[in-house]
DNA sequence: CGCGAGCTTGACGTTGTTCAACTAGAGTGG
DNA sequence: CCACTCTAGTTGAACAACGTCAAGCTCGCG
């Protein structure tokens, strides 16, 4: 985890979230003042699960998965986060405290901003502060698909669903290269890795997919929409 | 489901979720001009997946199921509301419609307040944006929890979790009747009803749990905890 | 060259679902 | 008052889905 020198100044920084937009430029400057950004290597734990929440977090470059933990040993492996996601966490406002970890998948830096900045800007700015609760209901949204998903779908279905999560929503292509292992996938399919192999395997011999290695590709996305909507 | 008579008011209502104590006198008098109750019977539905949201449902009465449907006809039994909470919905500040249905367990009342209403207040009370973010935050806690016990965990786990939820945080006793059937029960724990009776029969010769018809008693929570955490 | 981590495969046992049959209680109409 | 039906609950046996375990593989890296 290298310390990364702050070139820029928010206030014309592409990176940020929509939500930053709503900011008058004073409010963006003070941001600016608190914020700092840290590069992390592949597998650097950005912060814990169980761990005090002092700042949000913005991903400007690479990609970092966020997983929860349990008790056991097992992961599940909620969502990535991919540059100019937001990574807050639901201990804002409430415990304080990080309710999943956020691990980076690859060279990865993170804008960190001070909580109780945002706390501030959020009781000056109620257009902010309304934006925040669109994301946070996006958010819900999401964890809705994923609970319906994974309990009520067998293994193809939620398979199919985590290759058409990374091609639609991460890498934004039907072919590509992921930095996520066989476990990774695994866990976000809520299955163990060697279940995982073999419904890959069977796409493949189907000509569903083709891979090797870490590439991966689509051939027949309709086919994938089917099982996934099979379950 | 019958019109309900209007017979109090915001300002002197001891129904209201904390969050409504941060609304000035003005503000409560607003939403009290708006707003209406309605009282349903068992069964009927207060809010239907994929309709319009006009509205914030508050429960003031009676319990109140939300379910998420999937596309086949399997649901899961996300929670169940009780008097004085706020039954909102992703759909807020977002596509404005609803991400699961609410559907009474018995005779519920419940008061709606407009959407509308919500935002206008939110636009000019940042501590009441501010609990509402606090709200959903707290909610996310909850999927996450969900999610991992609904992957993680062995159907004793699940049946024990939901035993637990009953007690603790719906009946606030270890010895309740429900309104909840058999198959609301498995829709809570992500499983068919066969299983969820096969294991509550279990449950019941092991002498951690007794039960009859709707009836039921925590004998050894302790144990039950212990069943929860090992999966 | 060989070591180790992640990947792959198969055999086997467990967990959970499906299906079909049966039971008990709550209306309903004659 | 007695059939009759309807629904929720219950049980068992067969079956499919999934995890576990153990072994072998591959490939980068010292």
């Amino acid at each position: 985890m290298a310390s990364f020198k702050k070139d820029s100044c928010c206030n014309d920084c592409n990176l940020k979230m929509n939500m930053f937009c709503f900011l008058s430029d004073e409010q963006l400057h003070k941001v600016n003042e608190s914020r700092f950004e840290v590069e992390f290597n592949p597998d650097e734990v950005i912060f814990k699960q169980g761990g005090p929440l002092t700042h949000i977090v913005c991903i400007t470059k690479g990609l970092a998965k966020i997983k929860l933990e349990d008790d056991s040993n097992r992961a599940l492996l909620l969502s990535i986060a991919k540059p100019t996601n937001m990574v807050g966490g639901p201990g804002f406002l409430t415990d304080y405290r990080h309710h999943f970890s956020v691990v980076a998948l690859e060279k990865t830096v993170a804008c960190f901003i001070e909580a109780n900045m945002f706390k501030e800007i959020m009781s000056d700015n109620t257009t902010f502060s309304m934006e925040m609760i669109s994301y946070l209901n996006k958010r819900i949204m999401m964890h809705y698909e994923r609970l319906t998903s994974l309990t009520h779908k067998h293994m193809h279905g939620r398979i199919a669903d985590a290759l058409l999560y990374l091609a639609d929503a991460i890498y934004t292509s039907d072919s590509f290269t992921t930095t996520l292992s066989r476990q990774d996938l695994a866990d976000y399919s809520a299955m163990t890795k060697e279940s995982a192999i073999r419904i890959l395997k069977e796409f493949k011999d189907e000509g569903v997919i083709s891979f090797s290695g870490d590439q991966f590709e689509i051939l027949n996305k309709q086919s994938l929409v089917n099982i996934s909507e099979k379950g």
